[in-house]
RNA sequence: GCGGGGGUGGCGGAACUGGUAGACGCAAGGGACUUAAAAUCCCUCGGCCCGCAAGGGCUGUGCGGGUUCGAUUCCCGCCCCCCGCACCA
C-alpha cells in the first residue's frame, strides 16, 4: 500500500488490476439473481464532459453496490455513433465521418477508463458498424411488413442548419430545432418514411401503470405528448353548397349551444368556400390574414383571436338551427378534423371570440340546482359533478356524461357522427437527407414498386467515397454504385433509397443489444434477454423525455409483437439526473465555462472528481460546480486515507474478517469500553443510512456526510487508540466498513486501503456488511424536556429507561423544576428516545 | 392557463413517518506550527440582546392565517423562481 495517498498511481494500478481481474465481467447464470445498470450511451463528440461524469458515477456507485449485494450485475456501455457532429467536421475537413466517430470512441473510451467505472468492455457497442446497424435495417423490414413504416409526402420540419428534416419530437416548443435551439425550422414537403407510433398510442399510454418506478414528470411529459382526448365528430351539412363539414368536439352535450362553427385557414372547405363566395379575391385575403396570423400565434399564445366570417351557413344535425361558419387563426389544421364548433357559453376561446364578434352566447348547462345566469360574464366551463342540460331539446335534465353518451349513440344510429379518439402525437418520421446514418434498406422498382431489401442481402452498406456537402440533398443520391441495383423480385432495373435513418433509431435498442453484442444470426439473443431484462435501473438526463425515452417504448412495444420479448416494458426504473451548472449557467463551451474532467482527473484524481459530484447535491439536483468545493473532497480523502494508513500500521493481523450477517451482534455492547461503544455505534449508524439510502432514496450526498462524520469520530477518538482504549479487533471492523462504503464511491482509494488491511480481494467481491440495529441506536439519550413546548432542560436517559421513569427524572430535573414551581401540570407527552413536554397552566 | 419541482445561514445543502432547525462541506475570521509560504491542526461562525465569564434570553425555514403541547414538515389562502406543455376544441 502506498503510504501517502497518490491517486494518479493508486488509480492506474487499479484500472489495471481490475481488468486483469475481469472482475466487471458478468455472464449468464440462471442461479444468481441478475441486475441490469444502464446509463445512457453517449455520442462520440470527442471528449467526456461533467455531466457525463455525473451520469456513470451515480451508475457505478449502484452497480458496485449490487455487486457487493452478490447480484450478478451487467454494467455495459456503447457509443451513439452515427449523427451530424461528424458528418459536418467530415464537410470541413474533407475526410471521412467514420474517422473522427472511431478517433473520438477511442479518446473517450479511454476517458471512461481512466474514470474507472465498472463497465463490462467486452459489451461495447458502436451503433456506426454495420453489425449493429444491419438489424435498424432488419427492424424496419419488419415495420414495413407489418404495415407499420410508411412512406408519404407530407409537410415536414427541415432544420437549415442540419440541413435535414426532423421529427416533431425533435422540434423544441419554441419552433427551433433540438440540436439548434435558436435556429428556427422551416416547413418542406417531401417524401419521407415514417414509422406508425400513432398505432402505439394507447399502448404507450395504458402501459404506463406499469412504470411506477418512473418520475412523474418524464411520465406526465409522456402523456402530454400523446395527447389523448376522447370525444366525438359530428357531421354539419353545408346548406349552401351541399356538403358535409366534420368537427372534432369532446363535449358534444354542448352542442345545442353551438353558435357557429370555426374552420382552420388550412382547412381543405375553405378552397371551396373561396371559390362559391361573391367575392372571392376579397375572402381570399381575408383568409390569408387569418393564416399569416395563425402562424404567428405558433409563436405566441397570447395573439389577439381574429377571424372572418365566410358568409356560409352550416346546420346543427342535432336541433336543425343553421350557423354561421367562420375561419379562425386559433383552430388547429392538425389537430382533431381543423374545424370546431363554437359553444361560446361554455368554452374561454369561443366566449372571448363571441363577444368580440357579437355572436349569441346561448347557455345549455346549468347547476343542477342553480338557476339561469341573467347574463353571461364568462366562459361557464365549471359544470360541476351536478350539472344539468336545458335548452337542448330531449336531452334536458341530463348530466353532461349522460349527454356526451346518448347523443354520441344517437349521432352513431342516425349517421351523422361517431364516438372518436384523437391523439396529439404523430408518426415518426424518420428519413434523413444526409451520409452518417443507416441506409433505408428499400429498392424502387419502375415494374414492382416499393421493394423491401430481402433480409439476406442486408446490410445495405454505407459506401465509403461519398461526397459531402451539407446542401441539403441526400449524399447517397450521388453514388451512382449505390443507387442503381436491380429489383429483388423482378431483377430489372431499379434504385435505392438515398436516405439513412433518424439516429433515434439507432438508440431505441441499443441496450438489448448489449447483453448479446456480437451474435449475427438476429438483433438479440433471446435467452440473454430474458435473463437480463428488464432493465433494473436506467440513468439519463431529463431532455430525453419526450424523445429516445418514448422512442425505446415503441420500439420494444413492436419487439414484442413480432415475437422477440416477451414484455411491454424495457425499463423497471428510471432516473433522471440533474444537469451539471457553472455560475449558474449550463457548461458550455460558448459560455466558456466548461470545467474539463480530463483536468480534474490530472490535479485531483478520479475519486476525488466522484465524491465531490456525489456530494455537492442530491443527483436529482442541478448541481453548481464549485472550484473550491471539490478542494473540500480533496482534503477529505486526503485526510481518510492519512487516518486508515495510520490505524492499519498499528494494527496486529487480527483473525476479523466483515463477513455480512456475521457483523451482527459481534459485540455485547455492556462489556465494551465507553469509547469502543462510541465508535461501533457511529460505525453501525453510518452503514445503516448508507445502506438504507442505496436502496433506493438516492440522497449520496447525505451518505458522503455520513461517511464524514465517522472519520471525523475515528480522528477525536485517535488519542483513545493510541492508549489502547479500543481494541485493535473493534478498530478494525470499523475501519472495514468505512473502507466498504467507501468502494462504493471512491473505488480506487477504497481497494488500496483494502489492500492495506491485508485483504487479498477486491471489495467488489466482499459482501456488503450488515448492520445492527441495536448497534445502531443511540448509547445514552440526551432528551430535551420542554415545558409548554419551549426547550427548558435535558435528562440522560439509557435507551431502555421506561417512559414513567422518564416523566419522573424530567420533572426533577432541576432547570425544569424551576418552571414547574407549584403549577399544576395539566399532562405529559413522552415522545420516546425524543422528547418530554410537560404541559402546565 | 395546465402539469411537475422548488423557496432553509455569505454559499452548496441536512433535518427519513410533525419532536433540540442549520448535519456535512465551502467561504470567511481568529489562533498553533513555520525564517516564510504551502500543507496540516485547533477555535468561532443565522440574527438581535444580556453577561468579565461559564451561561442565558428573544427571534428565525418566501408571505398571511389555521390545526397542535410542539409545524421547515400537516391544512387553507397568497407571492416568487425553475422545468415541461400550451388557443388540442
Amino acid at each position: 500500500m502506498e503510504s501517502i495517498y497518490d491517486p494518479q498511481k493508486i488509480e492506474a494500478k487499479w484500472q489495471e488490476r481490475w481488468a486483469e481481474q475481469k472482475l466487471f465481467e458478468s455472464e449468464v447464470d440462471a442461479a444468481r439473481k441478475k441486475y441490469y445498470v444502464l446509463e445512457m450511451l453517449p455520442y462520440p463528440s470527442g471528449d467526456i464532459h461533467m455531466g457525463h461524469v455525473r451520469n456513470y458515477t451515480i451508475g457505478d456507485a449502484l452497480a458496485r453496490y449490487m455487486w457487493m449485494k452478490g447480484y450478478n450485475v451487467i454494467h455495459p456501455i456503447g457509443w451513439d455513433a452515427f449523427g451530424l457532429p461528424a458528418e459536418n467536421a467530415a464537410i470541413k475537413s474533407q475526410r471521412h465521418p467514420s474517422e473522427f466517430t472511431f478517433n473520438h470512441i477511442d479518446r473517450m473510451r479511454g476517458q471512461l477508463k481512466r474514470l474507472g467505472i465498472s463497465y463490462d468492455w467486452r459489451r461495447e457497442v458502436a451503433t456506426c458498424v454495420p453489425e449493429y446497424y444491419r438489424w435498424n435495417q432488419w427492424f424496419f423490414i419488419r415495420m414495413y411488413e407489418r404495415g407499420l413504416a410508411y412512406r408519404k409526402k407530407s409537410r415536414v420540419n427541415w432544420c437549415p442548419k442540419c440541413q435535414t428534416v426532423l421529427a416533431n419530437e425533435q422540434v423544441l416548443s419554441n419552433g427551433c430545432c433540438w440540436r439548434h435551439e435558436e435556429t428556427p425550422v422551416a416547413e418542406r414537403d417531401l417524401e419521407q418514411w415514417f414509422w406508425k407510433i400513432t398505432a402505439y398510442a394507447e399502448n404507450l399510454l395504458e402501459d404506463m401503470k406499469e412504470l411506477v418506478r418512473w418520475p412523474e414528470r418524464v411520465l406526465s411529459m409522456q402523456q402530454n405528448w400523446i395527447g389523448k382526448s376522447v370525444g366525438a365528430e359530428i357531421d354539419f351539412s353545408l346548406n349552401e353548397i351541399g356538403e358535409h363539414l366534420r368537427i372534432f368536439t369532446t363535449r358534444v352535450d354542448t352542442i345545442f349551444g353551438c353558435t357557429a362553427v370555426y374552420l382552420a385557414a388550412e382547412h381543405p372547405l375553405v378552397e371551396t368556400l373561396i371559390s362559391f363566395s361573391e367575392d372571392p379575391e376579397k375572402m381570399r385575403r381575408d383568409v390569408e390574414g387569418v393564416k399569416a396570423s395563425a402562424v404567428r400565434a405558433r409563436a405566441d399564445a397570447n395573439l389577439e383571436k381574429i377571424g372572418v366570417d365566410t358568409g356560409f351557413t352550416a346546420r346543427n344535425p342535432f336541433n336543425g338551427e343553421s350557423v354561421p361558419i367562420w375561419v379562425a387563426n386559433f383552430v388547429l389544421m392538425d389537430y382533431g378534423t381543423g374545424a370546431v364548433m363554437a359553444v361560446p357559453a361554455h368554452d374561454e376561446r369561443d366566449f372571448e371570440f363571441s363577444v368580440k364578434h357579437n355572436l349569441p352566447i346561448r347557455i345549455v348547462i346549468v347547476p343542477r340546482n342553480g338557476n339561469v345566469p341573467e347574463k353571461v360574464e364568462a366562459a361557464y366551463t365549471e359544470f360541476g359533478p351536478h350539472g344539468k342540460l336545458i335548452n337542448s331539446g330531449p336531452y334536458n335534465d341530463l348530466t353532461p356524461e349522460q349527454a356526451i353518451e346518448r347523443m354520441t349513440r344517437d349521432a352513431e344510429s342516425k349517421g351523422f357522427g361517431k364516438g372518436t379518439v384523437k391523439y396529439r402525437i404523430k408518426d415518426w418520421g424518420i428519413s434523413r437527407q444526409r451520409y452518417w446514418g443507416t441506409p433505408i434498406p428499400i429498392i424502387y422498382c419502375d415494374a414492382c414498386g416499393i421493394v423491401p431489401v430481402p433480409d439476406k442481402d442486408l446490410p445495405v452498406l454505407l459506401p465509403p467515397d461519398v461526397k459531402l456537402t451539407g446542401q441539403g440533398q441526400s449524399p447517397l443520391a450521388s453514388v451512382p454504385e449505390f443507387v442503381n441495383t436491380r429489383c429483388p423480385n423482378c431483377n430489372g432495373r431499379a434504385h435505392r433509397e438515398t436516405d439513412t435513418m433518424d439516429t433515434f433509431v439507432d438508440s431505441s435498442w441499443y441496450f438489448y443489444r448489449y447483453t448479446s453484442p456480437h451474435i449475427s444470426t438476429s438483433p438479440i439473443d433471446r435467452d440473454a434477454v430474458k435473463y437480463w431484462f428488464p432493465v433494473d435501473q436506467y440513468i439519463g438526463g431529463i431532455e430525453h423525455a419526450i424523445l429516445h425515452l418514448i422512442y425505446m417504448r415503441f420500439f420494444t412495444k413492436v419487439m414484442r409483437d413480432i415475437g422477440l420479448v416477451d414484455f411491454p416494458e424495457p425499463v423497471a426504473r428510471l432516473f433522471t439526473q440533474g444537469m451539471v451548472i457553472k455560475d449558474g449557467a449550463k457548461m458550455s463551451k460558448s459560455k466558456g465555462n466548461v470545467v474539463d474532467p480530463m483536468e480534474s482527473f490530472a490535479k485531483y484524481g478520479a475519486d476525488t472528481v466522484r465524491l465531490y459530484i456525489l456530494f455537492a447535491a442530491p443527483p436529482a439536483r442541478d448541481f453548481d460546480w464549485s472550484d473550491s468545493g471539490i478542494e473540500g473532497a480533496s482534503r477529505f480523502l486526503n485526510r481518510t486515507y492519512r487516518l486508515v494508513v495510520k490505524y492499519a500500521s498499528q494494527l496486529t493481523s487480527s483473525p476479523t474478517h466483515i463477513d455480512g450477517e456475521a457483523e451482527k451482534s459481534k459485540w455485547d455492547l455492556n462489556q465494551v469500553s465507553p469509547e469502543e461503544r462510541r465508535l461501533i455505534r457511529k460505525t453501525h449508524q453510518t452503514l445503516r443510512h448508507v445502506t438504507e439510502d442505496l436502496e433506493g432514496r438516492w440522497h449520496f450526498n447525505t451518505d458522503v456526510a455520513m461517511v464524514m462524520e465517522l472519520v471525523n469520530e475515528l480522528s477525536e477518538l485517535e488519542d483513545a487508540i493510541e492508549a489502547g482504549k479500543i481494541r485493535p479487533e473493534i478498530l478494525k471492523d470499523s475501519l472495514e466498513i468505512l473502507i466498504l462504503m467507501l468502494s462504493v464511491f471512491v473505488p480506487h482509494a477504497a481497494e488500496e486501503l483494502w489492500e492495506g488491511l491485508g485483504k487479498s480481494q477486491s471489495t467488489l467481491r466482499v459482501p456488503w456488511p450488515q448492520y445492527d440495529s441495536a448497534y445502531a441506536a443511540e448509547d445514552e439519550l440526551e432528551i430535551p424536556v420542554q415545558v409548554n413546548g419551549r426547550l427548558r432542560g435535558k435528562v440522560r436517559a439509557s435507551v431502555s429507561v421506561s417512559d414513567e421513569e422518564l416523566r419522573r427524572l424530567a420533572q426533577a430535573e432541576e432547570k425544569v423544576a424551576q418552571f414547574l414551581n407549584g403549577r399544576q401540570v395539566i399532562k405529559i407527552i413522552v415522545v420516546p428516545g425524543k422528547l418530554v413536554n410537560i404541559v402546565i397552566r
